[in-house]
DNA sequence: CTTGTAATTAACATATACGTTAATTAACAT
DNA sequence: ATGTTAATTAACGTATATGTTAATTACAAG
């Protein structure tokens, strides 16, 4: 699984999770996804592509500039794998809260 | 966050998701973990290092064994950062959806 | 056509990741 | 003590990741 790969790899690095928290906000071109880093400019061309790749992002030419989206398709690939062990772990947690539940509970909403 | 890094990280290797699917069934042993691979002994326990590093698994020595399970902490911290993303896009695809039905629709259901 | 701006690619340095084999620790048995 | 099995750590090779600066491509404007 390729895309799995690409996808949790690109997610590891902080730097490209920033970019992508920004461009939750609305599209942004690279330049600006740029800016608020230390970075030279190569590196972030760097990380763009690694997050396309991943296709966790889209970049569309608009003029001289890049225009750069969230694309959901990677996000979705990545959580569809976690979601499969979502109901292992939350099933863990409810059997501990069953556990602790074994003597009256003062107030706690139904 | 370490912890994401780390998680994300350890999730991007085939070999490590493959042990964490093995693990979904029922906590084992380090040799039956490394049993349907064709690595050696010790890339096999390096894995394990990254996964328990992550919080993805953890380990406790039964005798002679090491018992290994999955870990819910380092797959919930890994999930609720993308669940943050989720209701990104999958308001993408509200919009999208809604977009195609064209319908002058200002007011949303609450 | 020349110049300026946006972004990438090229070439390179260095750190980290992942695999190997050999040596070591830990628990258990004879 | 000696040996066996389970697993790790040590030492090392090589591939990939991440950053740099310099050169290049793509577009816009005079």
């Amino acid at each position: 699984m390729q895309t799995l790969n690409t996808a949790f790899a690109a997610l590891a690095d902080p730097t490209r999770r920033a970019i992508l928290a920004r461009l939750a906000t609305g599209e942004a071109t690279v330049g600006e996804l740029g800016a608020p880093f230390s970075i030279s400019a190569p590196a972030i061309s760097r990380h763009l592509r690694v997050l396309e790749e991943a296709s966790l992002i889209a970049r569309s030419r608009h003029g001289q500039q890049l225009i750069c989206r969230l694309n959901p398709e990677g996000l979705k690939t990545a959580q569809e794998w976690l979601d499969h062990y979502r109901v292992f772990w939350s099933g863990m947690f409810d059997r501990l809260d069953a556990h602790l539940k074994q003597k009256p509970n003062p107030e706690k909403k139904p």
